[in-house]
DNA sequence: ATCGCATTTATTGTCCACAATTTTATTTTT
DNA sequence: AAAAATAAAATTGTGGACAATAAATGCGAT
């Protein structure tokens, strides 16, 4: 997992990116020919890629019927929001706990790159608010809680694909103010508190929103309409 | 990260387990060719298995270097029992909170397995003692949360393997004795508590042992003897 | 026209070959 | 004899071949 293992695969990384952006979205196939073509490399190589996104949970491999883009279930979706939770609260605990000054400069760097391209780039924006989250965990100097949480926010982008309407997931950029101010100034307690709110109304935005019909089954939708 | 993912590849999962229980030592090389051939597959197979396996932390690939079992250094072991602490302690909060029931009665049923093999079959009685976490971990049912349980505990015992000395580092059956009772109680508190407690001694048994005198570098050693 | 069946096409699973790189062994030089 | 340079062996990185499986297409029967 650390960086020597990627081999530099700039294969796997597109993919991802392009996954956790939304490009490819849940449930469209991955081919490997297609995608050795416009790579430029063989099988081999997008295999690796493939087996390695499978198990970061990104990719679903089914036997002998070849990768596509994850589709979590709404049961699945409440679960890894529910392990984000517990995450990032030992993520802001952690913080609280070590020298804020520097940490505190680190994130307030970063928000005004956030604050800089709100509403301009929404690509970027979006990918800026997860980096936040990767940044904190970062901070915390935890090469395994940093990794579960990237690990964690990627598998959530998928999520916001797959269950949200366009562009209404997006982190509140003064939430994440709030939270940089409980850690400057050491309040555990609060920094936690914001924390959870400011996950859960990410939660909701991709998970309670008018759309789930989308989820129902076939017959529930016709039986509306005979 | 699925059933269905891991493809039955016997060769991923006999190499797991054997640098679990240890009979592949940190820093052991691991050669495509010869792999290949015990398992009388071809290369192919044990790459893949490899890269999930060095995803998941337990063997180290270096580009052009091939594969070896991971060797964590004791920075990163102290990283990975602080996370462990984190994981489980979720599952106990998790199992205090839902019907005791089920749960006990499959914690006990386990803890009897554990006791009859106490002793007789160390081999066994290790990968029971983990398989009790796990169990924990899968009681709460969130798929999750065990799979990062699951990917942890397999790296403590690989912690296990390189820095403490032989079955000085079995978890004790007392302890998850009185884990089991504090959650048939429905002690939250408790529950956290012993958990915390058995964690740290099982991470003590690990990593404050003489031996960690093999970690010093070699002048630090040879600096004894001039 | 629709359904079921056979055939074709596409895709995956696996192996092997060959080049690139690293490691080991041997020879040469100082 | 030790160090450096060279050669040989082993191992990895990647591409492509071929069989096995699944998906798509076309055909004929009802």
């Amino acid at each position: 997992m650390y960086k020597t293992s990627k081999h530099r695969i700039p294969v796997y990384e597109s993919l991802r990116q392009a996954i956790i952006e939304q490009a490819l979205k849940p449930g469209v196939k991955l081919p490997e020919d297609s995608i050795g073509e416009t790579f430029g490399v063989s099988r081999t190589i997008v295999r690796n890629a493939l087996v390695r996104l499978d198990a970061e949970g990104l990719v679903e491999i089914q036997p002998n019927r070849g990768a596509s883009v994850a589709e979590p279930t709404i049961e699945e979706a409440y679960d890894i929001f529910d392990m984000r939770q517990c995450l990032e609260r030992e993520v802001v605990q952690r913080l609280c706990r070590i020298d804020p000054k520097p940490v505190v400069k680190a994130l307030r760097l970063h928000l005004e790159e956030e604050q800089k391209v709100l509403g301009k780039d929404s690509t970027r924006s979006i990918r800026l608010a997860g980096e936040f989250h990767i940044l904190l965990a970062e901070l915390t100097g935890s090469k395994i809680l940093e990794n579960y949480v990237n690990e964690i926010v990627s598998r959530c982008s998928l999520i916001v694909a797959r269950f949200a309407q366009a562009h209404s997931a997006e982190c509140g950029v003064e939430e994440h103010a709030e939270i940089i101010e409980a850690i400057a100034q050491g309040d555990a307690e609060r920094a936690v508190s914001v924390m959870h709110k400011h996950l859960h109304s990410v939660q909701d935005r991709a998970l309670l929103n008018p759309e789930d019909q989308q989820e129902e089954n076939i017959s529930d939708i016709l039986s509306r309409y005979r």
